[in-house]
Parts: C-alpha cells; sequence; structure tokens
DNA sequence: AAAAAATGTATGAAAATTCATATACATTGT
DNA sequence: ACAATGTATATGAATTTTCATACATTTTTT
C-alpha cells in the first residue's frame, strides 16, 4: 500500500531481521498488537458517542456496577484522576452516577444510570460481534491459543506487583 | 493488597465467570497485558528522562533510522500530528534532526543524532534486560508461545487493514 | 500541460491527561 | 483518646494529545 522508497545505502526498510528490535521486542508486541486489533472497534465507539476511555468505564461497570473508584481506574486501564475526570463528564451525560460507601466514607462507588447500562448492553454486543469476527477471520490455531496466552500472561503480571 | 469490600448483597467481586464482559474479551486482554507488563519499565524510562511517545521514537529509529515521518509515527504506534509535535520536542532536546528527502520534497526524514543514538542504545540494553527478566518470570511454557502468538496476530491485523 | 486528486507534514486551538496536592475519612500505635 | 500514618477521591494548573485544516509538494486524469 505505501512503499517505502529504498534509501542510498540502499538499507532502509530492508534490515536484516536480527538487527531489528521492536519486531522481536515483548512490550512492543503488546503495544502494537493491543493498538492494531481494537483501531477498527474503536472507531466504532466513537460512532455510538463515546471515546475509548468512557467504554472502558462503561464495561468495567458492566462486570462490577457498584465499584469504587480505585478499583474501577484499575479494571478500565486508567489512572485513578483521569477516571474521576472522566466521571464528572459521564455523570453530567446520565450514564453514571456517584453514591457515598455507606461502610467507608471516603469511598464513592458508582453505578450506570438506567441510560449507563442501555448503552452499555448495546456496547458489549458489538464488542462481541466484532470480536467473534475478528477470531473467525485468524487461523483457527491462532484464535485458540491466543486467550489463554494472554490469560496466562495476566495473570502472572497481576501477581507479583512490583513492591 | 487492596481488598474489595463485600457488598451488602455479597455479589460484588465475585460475579460468576460466565457474567463477566471484560477477563474474556480479546482486546480488553490485550489492552490489559501491554499495559500492565509496560508498568514497570514505563518507570525507567522516566527515569532516564523520557517520556514512553519519546522512548518509542527513538526505539523505532533505531530500526530504521531516516524514516519519514508518517511510517515512524506507525512503527511508533502513533499519530501523525502527534508524532510532528513530538519531534519538535525532542528536536529542541538534540535527539533526533530532520533531514529533506531529495527524492520527494513534501517528505521529512527523521534521523538519530549522536546524543539520540547514545540514549537510545543505553535504553534498547535497559529493555533487553527487563524482557528476559520478564520472560523468565513466567512459565517456560508460557513464554514460548507468547511472542509467536502476538506475532502472528500482528502479522495478521497488518494484512487486512480496513480499507 | 493544466487541472484535479492525492500525499506528506506542520500548526494551533480545543480537549484530554497528568501531576502534585488538598481534603476527608480510617486505621494504627501509644 | 489522640497523634501519626495511611487510604480514597477530587481538583486545578500544566502539559500532552487530538482534531481539523493549511501548505507544499507529487501523482493522476483529462
Amino acid at each position: 500500500m505505501q512503499e517505502e522508497p529504498l534509501q542510498g545505502k540502499s538499507l532502509v526498510g530492508g534490515k536484516p531481521d536480527d538487527e531489528t528490535f521492536v519486531d522481536s521486542y515483548l512490550l512492543y508486541l503488546l503495544a502494537a498488537a493491543s493498538r492494531k486489533a481494537s483501531e477498527q472497534f474503536h472507531s466504532r465507539i466513537r460512532q455510538n458517542g463515546l471515546r475509548v476511555p468512557e467504554w472502558r468505564v462503561l464495561a468495567g461497570l458492566m462486570d462490577k456496577d457498584g465499584a469504587m473508584v480505585t478499583r474501577l481506574a484499575d479494571i478500565a486501564l486508567m489512572e485513578q484522576s483521569r477516571l474521576s475526570h472522566i466521571i464528572d463528564q459521564m455523570d453530567k451525560r446520565g450514564l453514571v452516577t456517584r453514591k457515598f460507601d455507606t461502610d467507608d466514607g471516603r469511598r464513592k462507588r458508582i453505578f450506570l444510570t438506567d441510560h449507563g447500562r442501555q448503552l452499555a448492553t448495546k456496547m458489549v454486543a458489538e464488542a462481541r460481534e466484532h470480536e467473534a469476527g475478528l477470531l473467525q477471520s485468524l487461523a483457527d490455531t491462532d484464535a485458540e491459543r491466543i486467550k489463554p496466552v494472554l490469560t496466562a500472561l495476566l495473570k502472572h503480571l497481576n501477581n507479583d506487583k512490583p513492591t
């Protein structure tokens, strides 16, 4: 599609594999796989009037409605203060609501509103549909292996968190 | 470390597996794996006076010094205009430099300066070291499977890009 | 060979995110 | 019971990122 024109030294764009770094670097592979795999669906999210972080919040609440802010931030893969800002906006839009935790006065618990749940439900359906297409387009063997591998990695990562 | 206190309904934090969404959703697994796996190294990046996107640019240039902006943006997993801004800053800091492409007047090619290359080299070494530790801490079978699976996924994703 | 369309990069204002810290409540140790 | 310490969330200024678009080419079309 987009051809890299050769350079004077005829090297750019064609380094032997053992000289490249990123293509064999785990953290890069993870980031790249995540970004490229999500690209299409992210535009669907925007078509539904949401931004990606907002979708993550909705999805997180579908699993854990009433989660406390810190926990939700962890689930939604973002920093606490960012989540606070986002909750502000989603609250104003009537997607979620904050309630005091009766047991612990410092905590607030975040709940989906009816409207929020409605939108979240729709998006989860779209997500599952999109995922099915993605998995189907993969070679069967790959599709079977990818999730278990990621789950194992994630489990491991969540265990020995850095002190 | 951080215990989720049980709710009135004794349900929060303990939904049966078949009711949770994110934990079995591919795009979430990818994003979560990427974020959690990178967390530690990202703080190393900052300790070296870089931000994560800057590190990505340096790493990309280690593989493809003299890349054009659009291509570098793709490698470094960011939008073109963002890369332009970042190059501005890295240029001012003396890490990279822009040169005109002789063949195509629209293009600029980005090169590491000596200083930039020095820092990039150091960081790549740190990255490899960190990666080795990460892989070692995984069960052998997992470690062997993860990269091929991601590589296959990425290869697939890069092929049938959405029109 | 113009004109039209496409491509590559930069730019700046708007919006989002981060960073440091304030505030409020809880827990621990004495 | 009271400091002292720790935890949970919010807040606002500073910074980064995005979005739309301008500008300068190059490529395609007629």
